[in-house]
DNA sequence: TATGCAACACACAAAATTGTAAGTAATGGC
DNA sequence: GCCATTACTTACAATTTTGTGTGTTGCATA
């Protein structure tokens, strides 16, 4: 999560393929632990910092900051800083991301089918 | 990729969220880095190991190994052995994974949407 | 002057994933 | 007997992600 080694067999194998692959890269770069709560929280609402922690049970500080950092850097979230003291940080989805909302429904669909059907056996 | 300990935060996170969010759950499963080029070479044929090792450039013995008996616990891909010497083993889709396909074009062109869209900063 | 607040940063540790480099088993052909 | 073949396994190392705990900043209020 924090800097990457651009050299590791690892880097380049994940840039090769989802360089490739319309889905790897979309599945890369939504894959961390927090990262679609903190999208989904964010959905049709611009939250602070502090309201994204309180949404999101066991988040920690370093956890949410991390991942907002990434998010931003991909473009999925903005950030606005308000000169404020305490400071304050407002964060809300970006347009690209708002486009992802109808294929989450059906992600969502498949996946509770899928976790149903593990439940079976 | 291995073992997992149970006991850990980061696990008990993962379950928490991933047995609340459709969408945490399926990427869950998806995220390994060579778990969607496997299951594409899958799509509407079967293949065996070593034919799936030469589809994808740079994969390793392991990783192939690792990835396919994920996929299996998940039940996204089963296994067929042929009681031959040396051994013969093949790989489809499961009908849940299959389920998936049409998800994947949307996801996918969403994926190079953004894509196209970091490259013109 | 001391304290509190919000949104981080930093150092460090733990856990998880990925990669590397060896084996291994059973059998058919030489 | 010796070797080649296929689908793995094992031990280990490197990398990456996640978590824990503490420190920082600048101003307002007590």
């Amino acid at each position: 999560m924090a800097k990457r080694k651009e050299t590791s067999t690892n880097h380049i194998n994940r840039e090769k393929i989802s360089g490739v692959c319309g889905v790897a890269h979309a599945i890369d770069i939504l894959a961390g632990r927090w990262k679609l709560f903190i999208l989904y929280k964010l959905v049709n609402r611009t939250l602070r910092f502090s309201e994204l922690k309180e949404h999101i049970p066991n988040i920690t500080d370093r956890m949410l900051t991390l991942h907002l950092q990434e998010l931003e850097a991909e473009g999925l979230v903005s950030r606005t800083v308000y000169a404020e003291v305490p400071p304050r940080v407002e964060y809300s989805l970006t347009e690209i991301a708002a486009r992802l909302i109808p294929v989450w429904d059906q992600l969502n669909e498949w996946g509770h089918q899928h976790r149903n059907s593990r439940l079976q056996r």
